[in-house]
Formats: structure tokens, C-alpha cells, sequence
DNA sequence: CAGTGGTCTAGACCACGTG
DNA sequence: ACGTGGTCTAGACCACTGC
């Protein structure tokens, strides 16, 4: 059965790349494992193998998969190292990442409120989980962090002995849910009282606040994130680029 | 006289990219011209027009090019527009992006701090020109920004009558340099006596700081700027893809 | 209509990693 | 030695643009 009898404008490569990633985000192929090879995924969709690849070379552009010559194409895979290299844009004076630790996470489950359900496009009678933590980095606290997830996609979350370090590889491991984006929205604050509290520092001080949404593959909004950091000599690196895609959604 | 006929290990269409891509930095090729059509680009480098295709996507995926269906290939062109629109990352509380105005600027030129020669990575004597100003919306100061640029890469800048809005667009029409990428490190900082003059508001007032270099086609730094932005309800917006490089420089 | 980029195919050979 | 992805070629036809 070919993918190409029907008449529809979009290219051969384009419907096959769908298909491909249909596979990635239900679970079918699953995260670190080896998917067929070109000639294979060509005479499954009845096309060339130049079309399949065409197909495979825009999910690895895309990041979903990775090819190793002479090994085959894997599916890309979250691990908390990458999580924190690829979406933690924190760094210190010596423009070093910095790899912070979480402190004690605690996690609610509540209904949502009116401005949790703005920016994760909930419905009117959803449930989120709430996930408030101080981060650390030698010992000391500098970061407080709250996280919203909508209820429906995380279940269980909540109940789990211990919140991990990075969420994005626990979304993908015991959820299938990949983290594709995150748009985070950077302003200056000062410390008020219960900041400078869990911070150790003064009322006045100034932190850098950081408003994060994070999408998945089908672009649903699967995380929204307050975060107040107190960087000291530290900041956070915003690289823009030409290339970069143009469309601010 | 071909290009393959050398028994380098470089792929032949990366090849024939430098190529391509010496010629748009030499200004061999001007900011929206046309250029060959791929079997011309084939023909004169004796490669085919599959190889000479894949290199020119490789240019049209950087953005270096912009391919237009029926038409042919054009050279990236920096306008004004162009420019705020993709690399000038602030929003006000709408989430609209910001279009800011340029009050007067000043420009001097002297002799390089230690701190400028870093951050431009200039040598011992090189100058440098710095352009001062305090940019505005709707008549209101919200910003002030220094620049610093390397003397010898751009003479005569600060005997201009007046320095536009957008030195990027400026940047390459006038001296052929074509800004790539920008990497602005973000922090939280508190209005000083001066900043709070400047920008009419009070000292203690939070602010955000962007600390920008700013890197041609050949990689080289080509500006320096400080900025130091009253956003109210405003902030920068940093979008992080899985899909972007993982480089950090 | 001619000329451009866009899609698709078929096949050859190379480079790399593993057994 | 084998199977994988990587490169390169040659040619066909389609879709869009402008004259």
C-alpha cells in the first residue's frame, strides 16, 4: 500500500516525514532505539530510497533522530546531561554552564488558575501540578523555580517519591512527551521579601526573572515555568541567529 | 578548471559552498543580486547539478541566500526591518515585538580599553569607535546603548551626519559586512544615579542588561554593545530549539 | 512561451563501524 | 566481509514567474 496513490499537492518527502514522526511522538519507535534504513523505509512507502532519505535527513535537522554512519539512524534521546546542556542557558562569570542542583521539590495537584490556564491552554476545569523548588549550585540557593504541568498529560507525577533534577527527560521517558521548545521571557525584578528569604540575600537585590513555556513535538504547551535567579557575576545566554526561523508564534 | 579535480576529503558540494560563500563575503556578489542558476553554478565548478543544488540549499538553509521558485537565487539583503525584526528580541506587554527609535547618537573614536580590545578580540593599538545613545518609544527613553566597533573594519562611521537606526543594515551596505549572529548575555541590574537620569525613572529601578557581541560571516566580532533597557511589563524573548546547534563557542 | 527552482527516481561508489 | 549512512551523478517531470 503506497503512500504515493494519492493525488494530494504535498511532496512524497514531506508525507513521508510525517508518517516518520507520527511514529516518534505515539511511541511506536521509542527514544534511543534504531529505526529501519533507507532502502526499508522506501519500499514500505513505495517511494525511492533518495525520497526516504530526503524524508530522514529533515527529522535529523530537526534533531528527532541521529545518524551514525556505518551504525544506522536512533531516535533521539533525552538524557538529564543533554536536557541541561540544550535548555539550561544559565552560565557564570567564567561564561562556564552552570549545572545547578534541585533542592527539595514539592508538588501539588490543584485546580488551575485563570493565568495557569492562560499560558498552558488549559480548559475551564483542569488540574495542573504545581512544582516549587529552590535550586542550588555549591550548597547555595540561588534560583527559585515553580513549575505548572497540566494534570491530563503528567499523571502520577505528583506522587512520586522524588522530583528529578530535569523534568524534560522524565516527560520523555515515562510519558513519550519530547520537548521540542521553550520560549522563555526574560525581565529584571528586585527581591522582595520572601524571594530574598529563600535566596539568602537582601530585599532589593536584583534577580533575573524568567518566564518559560515549554512545547512539544505536536506543539502543545507542556510546561509553564517561573524561575527568579540571582546570577551575582552569572547570566543567561540568548544566541540569535540568521538562520533561525523567522515566524515568532 | 575543476574544483573536484583536487584529492581533498572534503565533500565536493561543501566545496563548492566555501566557494559561494567567498564570493558573497568578498562582494563579488552584492546584498540582492541574482545569482547563476544551479546548472551555470555546475558547469563552472564541473560538478553536476545535483552537487551544485545541495550546495546552494546548505546557503539557502543558513539564510545566505533566499530562493525564490520561477526566479532564481538572491543574495540576503539587510534592511532596516529585516534587521529589528531578527535581532532585536524585545516585546512589550502584548508580547508585539518592539520597534524603538534612535534618539541622537554620538560617536567618538579613541584608543581601545583593555575590556573593548577583549570582547572585540583587537590587538594591543587598534581604536575603536563608540556610539552612545538612548533609544525611545513613543517619545519616552526606555534604553540606553553604547556600542563599540573595531576601527579599521568600519572608517569613517563617526564622521557620518547622523548614524541610523540599524547599524547592521549600514553594516553591510556600506562596509560589506554581514552580521550572523548575535550571543547577548542577560542580567538583572538596579537603576544607578546616571541610568536613572537617562531614562527618567528611579535609581533602584530594576532593569535588564544585555551585554552583546555581535559576529560577521567570517566569524570575526564586529560590535560590542551594552545595553541597559527599562522594560515595564516588556521583556526579551529567547527561544531555545532542540534543533539548535550545540556549540557554544 | 522560456527559464527558474522543486520533486522524484535509479544507480554507482565511498567511508565508517562492527563482527 | 557486511551493512550502514554519505556522496555524486544523470535525467525526467512538475510548479511557479515573467515576458
Amino acid at each position: 500500500m503506497s503512500i504515493a496513490d494519492n493525488g494530494s499537492a504535498r511532496p512524497l518527502y514531506a508525507r513521508v516525514r510525517e508518517q516518520l514522526i507520527e511514529r516518534i511522538r505515539s511511541g511506536a519507535w521509542k527514544p534511543g532505539q534504531l529505526i529501519p534504513n533507507e532502502f526499508e523505509i522506501a519500499a514500505e512507502f513505495g517511494v525511492s530510497q533518495g525520497t526516504a532519505r530526503k524524508a530522514i535527513e529533515a527529522l535529523a535537522s530537526e534533531r528527532l533522530v541521529v545518524r551514525r554512519q556505518g551504525r544506522g539512524t536512533f531516535v533521539v534521546e533525552h538524557t538529564p546531561a543533554h536536557v541541561m546542556f540544550r535548555f539550561f542557558n544559565l552560565y557564570d562569570a567564567h561564561r562556564e554552564q552552570i549545572i545547578p542542583d534541585s533542592g527539595h521539590a514539592a508538588a501539588v495537584v490543584a485546580k488551575a488558575t485563570p493565568e495557569e490556564r492562560a499560558e498552558l491552554r488549559l480548559g475551564r476545569n483542569d488540574k495542573v501540578i504545581r512544582i516549587a523548588r529552590v535550586r542550588t549550585r555549591d550548597g547555595r540557593p540561588f534560583i527559585t523555580e515553580t513549575s505548572t504541568l497540566p494534570e491530563p498529560l503528567f499523571p502520577g507525577i505528583a506522587e512520586l517519591p522524588e522530583i528529578p533534577n530535569t523534568l524534560y527527560d522524565l516527560f520523555q521517558k515515562s510519558y513519550g512527551i519530547l520537548v521540542m521548545r521553550t520560549d522563555d521571557r526574560l525581565s529584571a525584578v528586585v527581591a522582595d521579601v520572601a524571594s530574598a528569604a529563600a535566596l539568602g540575600t537582601a530585599v532589593g537585590t536584583p534577580l533575573l526573572r524568567i518566564d518559560r513555556v515549554a512545547f512539544a513535538l505536536d506543539d502543545r504547551v507542556v510546561e509553564w515555568r517561573v524561575s527568579y535567579c540571582h546570577l551575582g557575576d552569572g547570566h543567561y545566554l540568548a544566541r540569535t541567529k540568521l538562520s533561525d526561523d523567522t515566524d515568532r508564534r
